[in-house]
RNA sequence: GGGCGAAUAGCUCAGCGGUUCAGAGCGCCUGCCUUACACGCAGGAUGUCGGGGGUUCGAAUCCCUCUUCGCCCACCA
């Protein structure tokens, strides 16, 4: 019978949030993880999916070790994209928001996310995050807000918030600045124009190249860098403004790059961040040329461009310039050009007045702080980039010319002019006691980050000092994409070594990778080539679309996944969520209810294969355990998979069938003594432990079959369950090495069958000739395993083997024992001898290149004494091997 | 222009403080409906570990270099 997730997901998850496991435990040291809160507008989509089950995975694993793990969620309002939203919904309606006017498009937008904002939260728990809902935020909650313009305030009293008067990067489609991390580079390929600027004096004209000539209307200046030869003999002389006509003087700057183009610089200070620089220090007249969406506008701008869009006009420019015979050349030219990072239209340098964060003192602390190892980046290689981030750190934008967000507190008096910002709105002003009547506020709101950089501690409740902050402060693990690094995470350690008393959001950044379709494109709605994960956890379930998410991806790596084949994508989480189950059924089957454990077995009852399994789920707890110390939740999930498929489905549960009564096997002389209470004690504290340990990854299928173990009391949930911790009682090398060599005779024998062709139908007569440090006791113990296992009809483990069976095959291993099929009338002696001489020049070929290391000098003297022994070893049960295979082709006559 | 990462079986990826390390899953081939599981069982095949140099007793694994793809940062208009 197959698993079908699809009943057992939801009612699991339903218990879960009837029993309250999601909230902390009181009473035990925290464990906190603030999630990177969605966008409200934002629907579940793979990315999302990883980050969260990363998450997810954490608290969990962390949860069952007994912390009170806090997970906090909520979503943000995410400025621009949720306006975006909203706008293009009034759009269809042939409206624009200044139609409605701020207040009645606010209520819109506030319609808007009270009827969808909850879209996300809910699929969050499809895929089994199990995230303390009772503690959910939103960046505009009342208590929120509050703390955003508590945090301005402070920052304004510190005189860290000025007002700049700068070129910053405009968006003519969102019709708002950016910072500097929202306007994004994108490589284009483009035109340089070689443009010629007549000198005033008739004596010629001097060339300079843009990407930008629709700027040129806005140019008040010419600079050359002071040292270029070529151009020294033009500075302070003049030069007419084609179409403009106004004259410009040329000027001498050192930021001109000799190199580059023609060595002369148009000068546009109102539409470039560097020719501001250079118009500021050369007292330059700054025109703006463009309005806000992109239109030319202004004196310069003649009648005919009035109102044209920028690109439009470029190429009226050009054309204009051409039959004026100024244009030198153009060329290709592929270069950077920033875009919005909401809507990605081409960003517009615009001289404008916004209110920045000074960052470099809140930087510098931390950025220390990062340097002395008190927090970490994992993977570590992120480390330098965001060193040199925060070393160059430059002052944050924070005014966005939007409606939907926190409205700057920034007041000013209509009276006397006085400035302030104000906790609370005021009723007069502070300085002249002018009436509220007068006072304006700043009509901008605040970048969406500035409430998210506040995150980790603005959810418990800052300001106030409640008794959560004081538990949940500060966190541990962040997790996220590094296309956040800057935006969001450096600025909540910032915000929070700043307002947190110097104490830093959390200890660990975890950053994981993007994931990427076959072709290595992101995932993207717009490029149709993105994974709904709900399409995912219908078909499959959530369990098997964390599988892949989790085992799929090593730590910091992209995951690719094919959005066109989901079945194979998936079928791996699926596959072993089935396994899981059916060795459940079997499990369940055995226990028959009763609770077995392995304190009610006397320990001498062990047998080898008790003794191995157990030894080896000691390995997997302390394994699984460190991997997920380390992170690296793609190894503790491939283990456990190894665990319970590999040793306990396919050698343990096969070895010890003979064991139950139920089971119509013959059962051997050996095992029927025994009434299989030892197996069954065994097998249930081995399921019960891989069911724990894969809970994190897996939590659907685990809980459920948790839940049906015998013993359980209702209320016992393995979310909250204890994580196993190995006992050092049941490791058992001797065990591990012993059951080894039980499984290579048995995959020997298989090997013979498959290779002589014969049906499982018949049984074979084996012999097994232990030597040098394999015992006939190891496999006496096991021979029934064995012939279960390779379907023998018999086996007879013997001290020598005095002749030769005619008709039989062999197989050489350890240090040289044998395993003898017989294979009367089905082997014949070719055959065999080239299957054993191959296996001879195999040998022989190693231990050739094995004995060159043992004498060369070099090696013995200088490798480590170990890898020597180890070496000395391996060579003397090769020989031996190969002295048994000697005398097996000698006395069959083979050549 | 800087910085970082990736290149290992047909596909997606592990392995990267050096000596059974050439692996996993999927796919493929050969047998099996062996009563927990055909979403399964057993047995197989497949790779000059991107190219070239170097260090070393020994290199997918360290160093250099080249090629090809990504990503991040950047005031060459």
């Amino acid at each position: 019978m197959a698993y079908d997730p699809r009943p057992v997901e939801p009612s699991i998850y339903k218990r879960w949030l009837e029993a309250g496991v999601f909230q902390p435990r009181p009473d035990a040291e925290p464990y906190v993880i603030v999630i990177p809160p969605p966008n409200v507008t934002d629907v579940l989509h793979v990315g999302h999916a990883l980050n969260n089950t990363i998450q997810d995975v954490l608290i969990r694993f962390e949860r069952m070790r007994g912390r009170a793990a806090e997970w906090l969620p909520g979503t943000d309002h995410a400025g621009i994209a949720t306006q975006n939203v909203v706008e293009k919904r009034l759009k269809a309606e042939g409206k624009t928001r200044f139609d409605l006017g701020r207040e009645a498009f606010v209520q819109r937008v506030w319609e808007f996310v009270n009827r969808t904002g909850s879209t996300i939260i809910e699929q969050l728990k499809q895929i089994g995050c199990s995230c303390d809902w009772t503690r959910t935020r939103f960046t505009l909650d009342p208590e929120y807000s509050r703390a955003v313009r508590e945090v301005f305030v402070r920052l304004w009293e510190q005189e860290l918030i000025y007002r700049g008067h700068r070129v910053i990067h405009w968006c003519p489609n969102c019709l708002t600045a950016l910072s500097d991390e929202e306007a994004e580079h994108h490589e284009t390929n483009g035109n340089l124009y070689h443009i010629r600027y007549p000198l005033s004096d008739g004596t010629g004209y001097v060339t300079v190249a843009t990407t930008r000539p629709e700027t040129m209307l806005g140019d008040t200046a010419i600079a050359v860098n002071p040292e270029d030869p070529r151009a020294r003999a033009y500075i302070g002389r003049k030069a007419r403004l084609p179409i403009v006509g106004s004259e410009i003087p040329i000027i001498a700057d050192e930021v001109v790059d000799k190199e580059f183009g023609t060595g002369f610089v148009k000068v546009t200070p109102a539409h470039d961040a560097n020719d501001f620089e250079i118009g500021k220090r050369h007292n330059l007249e700054m025109p703006l040329v463009m309005t806000e969406d992109g239109k030319m506008s202004g004196d310069r701008v003649p009648a005919d461009l009035q109102g044209v869009d920028r690109f439009e006009a470029r190429k009226r420019i050009m054309k204009r310039l051409e039959q004026e015979g100024l244009v030198d050349k153009v060329e290709q030219h592929r270069h950077s050009v920033r875009r919005c990072y909401r809507c990605d239209t081409v960003v517009e340098p615009r001289l404008s007045d916004q209110w920045f964060v000074k960052m470099k003192p809140l930087a510098e602390p931390v950025l220390a702080k990062f340097r002395a190892g008190e927090y970490q980046i994992v993977p570590e290689r992120w480390r330098a980039t965001y060193d040199q981030w925060m070393e160059n750190i430059r002052d944050w934008n924070i005014s966005r010319q939007i409606w939907w967000g926190h409205r700057i507190p920034v007041f000013t008096c209509g009276k006397c002019r006085h400035v302030w910002a104000d906790r609370t709105d005021p009723d007069q002003c502070p300085r002249c006691a002018g009436p509220a009547a007068t006072i304006e506020q700043d009509p901008d709101v605040l970048d969406t980050w500035f409430s998210s950089w506040l995150w980790p501690f603005a959810t418990f409740g800052w300001p106030d000092e409640t008794p959560d902050l004081k538990r949940f402060y500060p966190g541990h693990t962040l997790v996220t994409a590094p296309e956040i690094l800057f935006f969001w995470v450096a600025r909540m350690l910032m915000s929070g070594y700043h307002f947190m008393d110097k104490r830093l959001p959390f200890t660990t950044v975890y950053l994981h990778g993007t994931v990427r379709d076959t072709k290595h494109r992101k995932m993207s709605k717009s490029l149709g080539n993105g994974i709904d994960p709900l399409d995912v956890v219908k078909l499959f379930g959530a369990d098997a679309l964390r599988w892949t998410l989790i085992a799929g991806s090593s730590l910091g790596a992209d995951v690719i996944l094919d959005p066109n084949d989901l079945e194979t994508t998936f079928a791996p989480g699926r596959n072993f969520a089935n396994k899981l189950w059916n060795i459940g059924q079997f499990v369940l089957g055995q226990l028959k209810g009763e609770v077995q454990t392995l304190e009610s077995v006397d320990r001498r009852s062990f047998t080898l294969a008790d003794r191995w399994i157990l030894s080896r789920a000691q390995a997997v707890i302390r394994e699984v355990t460190a991997s997920l110390e380390q992170f690296r939740l793609d190894e503790a999930a491939k283990r456990c998979f190894e665990f319970a498929w590999n040793e306990l489905a396919d050698w343990y549960v096969e070895a010890v069938k003979p064991r139950f009564e139920a089971t119509e096997l013959p059962a051997p002389s050996e095992a029927r003594g025994e009434d299989g209470q030892t197996a069954r004690a065994v097998l249930a504290y081995c399921f019960d432990t891989v069911l724990r340990l894969l809970h994190p990854v897996v939590p659907f299928i685990t809980e459920e079959m948790w839940q049906k173990l015998p013993g359980r009391k209702t209320a016992e949930l393995l979310a909250v369950a204890q994580w196993p911790a190995p006992r050092p009682e049941l490791e058992d090398p001797r065990a591990d090495q012993e059951f080894g060599r039980v499984k290579i005779a048995i995959e020997h024998i298989r090997s013979i069958r498959a290779e002589y062709r014969v049906t499982p139908k018949t049984r074979l007569k084996a012999t097994i000739v232990p030597r040098g440090n394999d015992k006939a006791a190891t496999f006496n113990g096991e021979a029934d395993t064995i012939v279960r296992l390779a379907n023998l009809e018999s086996l007879d483990i013997v001290d020598n083997l005095d002749h030769i069976a005619a008709g039989a095959a062999h197989a050489v291993f350890g240090d040289g024992s044998e395993v003898v099929v017989a294979l009367e009338g089905l082997v014949d002696v070719k055959q065999e001898c080239r299957r054993l001489s191959e296996e001879y020049e195999r040998l022989e070929k190693q231990l050739t290149s094995l004995a060159a290391r043992l004498t060369n000098q070099s090696f013995v003297s200088r490798a480590p004494q170990e890898v020597v022994a180890k070496e000395r070893e391996k060579e003397k049960a090769w020989r031996d091997q190969r002295d048994v295979l000697a005398g097996k082709l000698k006395s069959l006559g083979c050549s």
